[in-house]
DNA sequence: GCTGAAAATACGGCGAC
DNA sequence: GTCGCCGTATTTTCAGC
């Protein structure tokens, strides 16, 4: 389905997504109407999900990154519904996976510094029903961050 | 440094870059140039870092993730380096943050399946020096994922 | 911050390979 | 599927105010 071309293009997009269709053509060898094509089926297609700004989040005063492990009370259907759908929506949450192991989701939580971080907890986090426990891992350094799936 | 346009814009962009200055100036109530103008200084001073295109990992196959908790076997300065350096080259390794607790790093691993995984920890992660231990924890759940950092 | 105009790019159609 | 060329439309970019 993706041939050599498209994935040196998707690596290429998922680095810069402001390369112009001129500059994709030279790296890649193709003509700009190649190029464009490809892009238009890879959005349609949905492999492109969309597109962008990273921000620099020293730069925003947001630069404490926390790991928060947590258990659930129980794991009935209705309290996973209810948890998955709270999380999603707290905007300090950036990232929460359902994993297997000593407790049921690993939330990546991006906040300005410790003491907005313990605000989150007791005003945000903890008011979620149906959460057993929580074990907070701090980041003292981020040592690599991409989006790039290189396929 | 941030007034409430420059935050509004930012939650604009990283939520979709490719909204035209035409479009973020109807939602905004300013002018083309001026939101223009906005976007340059924010990208000047390094707030905005980069423009990317996100890959939808289902459909390249890549919706395997797993955090892995890993200990350096001595805390040494060259120990730190080297593996650090080590882990940033590897492709799999979307994330890698120096953290405090139980172990010292949290990868976020993102590749194919289990099988690959397997091949990943026994060819690429565990042949890096100093790694004192490892701990795999799977995802079976993406509940939110987001770059979205809100300031 | 605005208006207006120039330059660059994207876009879509065409026939041909 | 690719290419090159054609337009036109849109967007970016940057004067000058």
């Amino acid at each position: 389905m993706l041939d050599t071309t498209d994935k040196k293009l998707l690596t290429l997009l998922q680095t810069d997504a402001k390369k112009t269709n001129k500059e994709l053509s030279n790296i890649l060898g193709l003509s700009v109407t190649a190029v464009y094509e490809r892009i238009r089926k890879l959005e349609r297609n949905g492999v492109i999900d969309r597109y962008v700004a990273l921000v620099n989040r020293d730069k925003v005063r947001k630069g404490f990154s926390v790991f928060c492990h947590i258990k659930l009370a129980q794991h009935s259907r209705d309290y996973i519904r209810v948890f998955e759908a709270k999380v999603t929506k707290l905007k300090e949450v950036l990232e929460c996976y359902h994993v297997s192991g000593d407790y049921d989701y690993i939330l990546k939580i991006v906040v300005d510094d410790m003491d907005t971080y313990r605000e989150f907890m007791i005003n945000k986090l903890t008011t979620i029903e149906h959460i057993g426990s929580t074990h907070s891992v701090f980041t003292i350094g981020e040592v690599k961050n991409t989006t790039i799936v290189e396929v």
